[in-house]
DNA sequence: CATTTCTTCGTACTCAGTACAGTTTTTCGT
DNA sequence: ACGAAAAACTGTACTGAGTACGAAGAAATG
């Protein structure tokens, strides 16, 4: 499974600091999130919090936003890696379906139930900004997996069939991980709630299926 | 048809004046984004164009993006109007299919194809601001689908099903709408546009109503 | 016409994000 | 080991959206 876990520490002193620095910043800007809520916690405030200078976490990270989304980038790769390792005898969107279920399986990090990620989630609710950065990021996946679709089954990018598809899996997916994590909110029973998200994901499977049938898609 | 058109002017003196201030403004505000782009305009140079203080832009509407997208209401208005009017014959989402083709047939100002709406997109394209506003109106129709998707079978408003199906019509709306304006942007030829739109609604609901299988909504 | 209500708009503020520039630390070639 | 180049850190000063507060003017109401 790639999601290569535990980055290899940089053997030079500068990426060294470099990265020390931004776990600082990263570390003192969650610990504030959380406890406060986004938009009442000030970059000053992180800054002074990690014992840096204002700039210095504008160096690291160019957005407010991106101190707290800090992981997105593993989503799209295991999504590229995903449908461009795919068993040529399981179509691209069965493949992405198998996914969901061994993620799930795996207890990767996006699909945990626990009290943090009721934490995460509660932080996001709670935050316009937050709430919209999350928006752009399911859609700049959408374009990655619309871009990974029609590489799968060499169409041009941008298939319009693939943006459809793409976007159709990225709906399904949202809906079931906040019902999925609104079942658990409920219930607290993690299990329930990984019950809920498959089952979304399997549903919306089958709709994504018939949409694409007559495509290599399907 | 409802989506009343030319709303009614009000009759006290004092409503009318609000009026006209809002569409000084709202006139203003669109000639300078249409000509250097929402991000190159400020609350000031609208103000002034419109020969208000900067107090009264604010008044009239809330965020600068408001001024351009203000008319987001009326397709909220249409889609539960559509469904609460619905032929209790016809399921939930072939209504909305067939909604999808009346409009295109009328030529309703949200599905046409001119200049005019190459130039909207055009900005809306330019402004990570816009997009995000955009973002954030479609997951606000999504949730008013949802509410009357369950209102129209009698379920409780928020029911999965209804969450689900919500989501995948606005992802299916929004890729029918993208990609048959960058058809038109192509070919110029409204009609193969309106074509690509409803092709892609059809497919998107085939896909809607296989996912829907077994619930009331399909 | 007096009172109340609504609209307009100024002043002063907060906060995210940018431009520019100066200092320190690390690296690397010699 | 030394000096130059590269990169990280940081301060100052700015732009621009949005908010808090409140005053002045216009219109509705009895």
């Amino acid at each position: 499974m790639l999601m290569d876990g535990a980055m290899p520490e940089p053997s030079d002193r500068r990426s060294r600091k470099r990265l020390a620095t931004r776990r600082a910043i990263s570390l003192a800007a969650d610990r504030l999130f959380r406890e406060r809520g986004f938009d009442h916690v000030t970059v000053d405030e992180i800054a002074e919090a990690a014992d840096v200078g204002r700039m210095t976490v504008f160096n690291h990270f160019a957005r407010k936003e991106d101190m707290f989304f800090d992981r997105d980038e593993e989503g799209r790769e295991i999504l590229q890696e995903t449908l461009r390792r795919r068993d040529p005898g399981v179509s691209p969107i069965e493949t992405l379906r198998r996914l969901g279920h061994r993620l799930v399986a795996e207890q990767a990090p996006f699909v945990q139930f626990s009290d943090g990620s009721l934490d995460f989630v509660r932080t996001v609710e709670g935050s316009e900004t937050l709430k919209a950065r999350a928006r752009a990021i399911r859609d700049e996946i959408a374009q990655v997996v619309t871009a990974a679709l029609s590489e799968s089954v060499g169409r041009d990018p941008g298939d319009p069939d693939a943006r459809l598809a793409a976007g159709l899996l990225l709906a399904t997916w949202t809906s079931a991980f906040i019902l999925a994590h609104q079942t658990f909110r409920l219930r607290r029973d993690a299990e329930e709630a990984k019950a809920v998200l498959l089952a979304i994901v399997d549903k919306g499977s089958v709709g994504l299926k018939a949409a694409m049938a007559g495509t290599p898609y399907a």
